[in-house]
DNA sequence: CAACTCTAGAAGGTGTTGCTTATATAAGTC
DNA sequence: GACTTATATAAGCAACACCTTCTAGAGTTG
């Protein structure tokens, strides 16, 4: 399953966006998207597992807690398959940075 | 409908990438398409329609031809979300790359 | 104008997705 | 050890996405 198939959902999306600033356990995920999409405890699970099986998320257990964080390998293709397209709205970039940013690629690709 | 929704069909992405160089014909498109993925000519166009109907293509007719292209709004869109998570594969900007990615962010939500 | 080309739409079938309720499992707490 | 908390799984269902075949309409060509 491609990232962008994982990501064509807007509750994935939203969990991802509450992973950003740091592992976060399933019952605090899941205590916001309850209560901001209506939807129940197992549907958020089951929301978790595709991001999970999918390698967008990882998790690390901690007692009862299961700690989800954000993988972001899966994000950087999307990155990438968005990137030819990037010309269309930074269409004169200076020099310097058209340089920077083949660099990045570069050195994202090698990595 | 999110752009990531369109997006979250392998067809629909494959489309996409074929007008990325310029403006194509229904008939042109359709020709790669249905023999990349063993599909007809109407799931071809219903595909194009999602496209159409959610802005990421713009169409101009020709004579009995319908040329397609790249309305690239949308997937700013997108690459506004995924930016949130660049951090994560691009920790150590300099500073001057770092002052030319805010730069061009913000004159991005300017327009 | 008849025949053909290009493209889109309508109607219908099918598999998948995302939800629900009910339940299981594992770990803490009294 | 019984009870509670945290999380995942199972089963079933409804809605939807995507496909197909068939057809329509607009434009071109002989």
């Amino acid at each position: 399953m491609h990232a962008f198939d994982v990501l064509g959902d807007p509750v994935r999306r939203r969990i991802l966006e509450l992973l950003v600033d740091g592992e976060q356990t399933s019952g605090a995920v899941c205590a916001i998207i309850t209560e901001e999409f209506r939807i129940t405890q197992p549907a958020v699970s089951q929301h978790l597992k595709v991001l999970r099986d999918n390698g967008l998320t990882t998790v690390r257990p901690e007692g009862t807690r299961r700690l989800y964080a954000v993988n972001p390998e899966p994000l950087r293709e999307v990155d990438d398959w968005i990137d030819r397209f990037r010309r269309f709205w930074t269409p004169h970039l200076d020099a310097l940075a058209t340089e920077i940013a083949r660099g990045k690629r570069e050195r994202r690709k090698q990595q």
